[in-house]
DNA sequence: CCGCGCCTCTGACATTTGTCATGCCGGGCG
DNA sequence: CGCCCGGCATGACAAATGTCAGAGGCGCGG
């Protein structure tokens, strides 16, 4: 045990991120070299600081977990990603893992178990937490198509047909058809409850 | 400081919780007796230890935070309560007060924070977080009658009228005129905007 | 006691949806 | 090349929703 892994950690909760970090710092295997508050944050203190690996919360303001693993990727490739999250959906995981993503894990783990795991991530190796896997291979793929999942993200706020129609460009007929496939496909009764099942099933 | 203040810790997130434990028994004056992961077993755990704080989630499974507080406040008088929170809705706040919660604080304050404001709680002094506070304020009282927040609620879902009809026993066209009148006073598009309005502003 | 607000319902109407049939275009694939 | 799928659109019809007017009952505060 030569060097110390070094660590960014990245949640919105000061709360929390202040206890992970007094917590990681107990392992002697562990430094914690830069926290954050948000995405953007995240973003500029890996750029400063060169973790070897970045624990990130799915959600934060600004930019979420993934989006700051995909510009990781390309811009520190050295720099191996944790996600944890609160409420795991099925869909983010493999958004996650298609991002370049090599750990995700919910806040349920112990602190314990988190620090195995971040050892584990920083080996090269993939995590993903058992029961989510298990969740997101039930789950299987969105079987909506590009446009469907647009139209019903606009839906998502409760807009009329029309004000969605205009936001995507499109004819309200079309719209109205892109939403009634959506529906048939997700076995919803209508275009409010299909968002909901969408959103659980992390397809939007 | 003589005997130091027993403390119960709720939160549904084993990470969370495990650290939080771990920050605030760096204080001496605290003293964590008990954990729980579920709103019925902070309950449990309340009775069997008595403590002298409970710091409780707001969203656990099971009965949430301000539920846990309503039934502590009959069966342990004595127990004060501090609610802690993610993202904060005014109406939350509001509830949480009615419910006899001695102190109310979003998870982006620190440990240290946290840990002055157990001791204000403990000594008898209600503490709520400012930003919460200005923003319940800036809210208000929600302008709902009882039974158009219930079928606003019934609503959320996305259930077609006939349903929400049958499960609040109901007549289709009452739902429909509490809808109405709902969407109306929060000068919203339609139903499903209404819902998200109530839910923002923490009505429903 | 009277009025007011809330709860409840009915009926009618305009508008918004959901659903279906149908058609055109363009890209990939056997 | 021909076919199918996905994107895009129209038109038409049925069903669900939103909006209004009106009306009876109940309880509470002035």
């Amino acid at each position: 045990m030569s060097t110390p892994v070094r660590l960014l950690l990245a949640d919105d909760e000061h709360l929390i991120r202040g206890a992970l970090a007094a917590l990681l710092s107990l392992e002697e295997d562990l430094l914690v070299v830069a926290e954050a508050a948000s995405g953007p944050e995240a973003l500029a203190m890996a750029r400063a600081h060169e973790p070897d690996v970045a624990v990130l919360d799915l959600q934060m303001p600004g930019a979420d977990g993934v989006k700051v693993a995909t510009s990781l990727r390309t811009e520190l490739p050295a720099c191996q990603v944790l996600i944890v999250t609160g409420h795991g959906r099925p869909g983010h995981l493999k958004r996650a893992l298609a991002a370049g993503v090599r750990g995700f894990v919910p806040k349920t783990v112990s602190a314990q178990r988190l620090a195995e795991i971040i050892r584990t991530v920083h080996a090269g190796s993939r995590y993903v937490d058992p029961e989510l896997a298990a969740d997101a291979i039930s789950a299987g793929d969105s079987p909506l198509t590009t446009r469907e999942a647009e139209v019903l993200e606009l839906a998502a706020e409760g807009a009329p047909v029309a004000e969605i129609a205009e936001r995507a460009a499109l004819s309200p007929g079309t719209v109205r058809n892109y939403l009634s496939s959506a529906v048939t496909k997700l076995g919803a009764e209508n275009r409010h409850a299909a968002v909901r099942l969408a959103r659980e099933r992390g397809w939007v």
